[in-house]
DNA sequence: AAATAACCGAGTAAATCACTCAGGTATATA
DNA sequence: TATATACCTGAGTGATTTACTCGGTTATTT
């Protein structure tokens, strides 16, 4: 099973975007301030999410990320196959040769909560997820402390 | 997100003492064997199993291990659980204080993914899983093969 | 021209993982 | 009582992965 940070900032990152797309697009440097994630780190992974076409980039000055297509249109299942290897509770990645090229006893097991994961995360749009009320409070909060910072 | 090696070995074990506890206690020599698995790391699994109530152990010549309950009450859920960590999506395990000590933006969604997984895997029963077709293929398999070496 | 911000590849410290080793202790059988 | 079996325990280790950094380039706006 892969699901690590990787993922989660991958998608804590399109959630920023979702949440301020409508002021242009969204440049790593601001994502990274008001989530907490290295801008370093964030340059590694946007490329992958481009290349998936989940978002497409602006250059120079005013420029940044937005998102390429709807966020109705992005399951959250596609931006952690972006960035993570393979989201696969099974061994094998579900070529079944777990055990001696030959699928192992809990084969169907794993491969049966693989398909679970997978259909919960695609289930899931990008819009939906961020209008969860939770998520659009802890969204106004991270508006007002970049002001602060700015008004200092 | 925890499920390694760790927790499908321990679940695979289990499986085995399901299949042949008919026949008394069954050793972790002979799992190591049928299964594939260093027996140094399945004693080092089996007392975290048998700390949840899930298997007893009879020591000595002709001992091992054998289920503490029946197959039906224990869940792989209740396997997984007690060798691995948490079984939990969410980076900060549930508490909540995931960035700036607040509940991050994702948060939501993690918690229901990990709901998701925990529910699935505790609507599974040993005994439900183990009555899988598949499973019984493979089992009498590995009891062919085990005969063979014997008679080798 | 200068500033901005995406792009790119290589490198690294720390943690985790799967696994081993070297013993010890209880119990059944001869 | 001796011996073999099999559980029990804790410490150690090599390899891999992870999260993250660094140094620099290229495109675009003002």
């Amino acid at each position: 099973m892969k699901l690590s940070t990787r993922g989660r900032y991958a998608v804590t990152a399109m959630f920023d975007i979702a949440l301020h797309h409508d002021k242009g697009p969204v440049s790593l440097a601001d994502i990274s301030e008001r989530q907490g994630i290295s801008l370093a780190y964030l340059e590694q992974l946007f490329p992958l999410l481009r290349g998936r076409g989940l978002v497409k980039s602006t250059r120079g000055p005013g420029g940044g990320y937005s998102l390429a297509v709807d966020s109705e249109e992005i399951a959250i299942a596609d931006v952690i196959d972006a960035v993570e290897e393979s989201l696969d509770a099974t061994r094998c990645g579900g070529s079944a040769d777990c055990q001696n090229h030959q699928r192992c006893l809990t084969h169907d097991l794993w491969e049966g909560l693989s398909g679970q994961i997978r259909s919960h995360l695609s289930g899931i749009s990008l819009a939906q997820a961020v209008s969860n009320a939770h998520v659009r409070e802890v969204s106004s909060r991270q508006e007002h402390r970049m002001n602060r910072v700015e008004v200092i």
